[in-house]
DNA sequence: CCTGCTTCTATAAGCAGGTGATATAAATTC
DNA sequence: GAATTTATATCACCTGCTTATAGAAGCAGG
């Protein structure tokens, strides 16, 4: 009962240093290529394999028809492509190409690039404190993963 | 010379981490009402005091165009206000409103109350280890904020 | 003071990527 | 096998960005 009101204050300040955080992480997101739902969508397809487009959207957070769309995007770019599932004749199965996993690597060794200036100005103590923290960080991705659908 | 090389193995573990942490972000994240130039420009606003519109749109990575659209959208809704430079006649100061403040602590609740639930699921280390790295976070943040102009 | 350059903001036209409503085809149910 | 549900695509429209350009205000030098 009391349970809502029992949010510590120091998940207020976690709150908000994530927030700024995001902006962080935002700007230094390179963002020419793919725009941010496309890397998600080609990360996601490159993290654990092919997807059937109905499973695709809501984890992404857009309409079907947004996921519909970006997939023709991606294949026309031949960044990821279309198959239909032999199993059910309405469903479309999407996988990432060759040319996908090079463009989501390029976006990944080009935020490596903006981040290691960055990381060499902290101090040892706040650059140990960071790597301590991402297995955190990684529980929590895992964590919104499984959320119903919020 | 060697240092384009030098880039610990250790950093890279770091970018992907938070790649993954920022798409995490970009869910939890209230999307209704402001978009998220919107959202961060409000802050900044509400951070940094008034802003002359052509201080305004560089550190938000946007085009001046967008800013000012931007601009006019935040003030059409009641958020931000323009007002003339007395000092000089080409310049408008941006300024929150008493509104825009209420949206972004309106949003900055939305976060904590999406973020609350998924804390209480780590352990306690793990908790630990994120407010450990708060300031770590935030000195990152201080970075970006004054670098040149990515 | 004007003339011309620079700076600051606004406008216009167009594109990318999102939405809800709806069509169509395949699968499922009764 | 007719009716319903599910999966995808298409349509019309909106938001927020872009580049190119215009217009107004400041700041020289002659």
């Amino acid at each position: 009962m009391q349970q809502t009101a029992l949010i510590p204050v120091e998940d207020a300040a976690v709150a908000a240093g994530f927030e700024r955080f995001f902006e962080t992480l935002r700007r230094i997101t390179p963002r020419e290529e793919l725009s941010l739902t496309a890397a998600s969508t080609l990360r996601r397809l490159e993290r654990s394999g092919p997807y059937r487009l109905c499973e695709l959207y809501a984890p992404e957070g857009v309409s079907q028809p947004a996921m519909t769309q970006l997939v023709t995007r991606l294949e026309k770019e031949g960044l990821a492509e279309r198959r239909s599932d032999p199993a059910d004749g309405r469903a479309v199965v999407v996988s990432i190409t060759e040319a996908g996993r090079a463009a989501v690597a390029r976006r990944r060794e080009g935020r490596v690039q903006a981040l290691s200036g960055l990381l060499q100005d902290l101090t040892p103590a706040e650059h140990a404190a960071l790597v301590a923290a991402l297995p955190a960080l990684e529980r929590l991705g895992d964590l919104v993963a499984e959320q119903p659908t919020t």
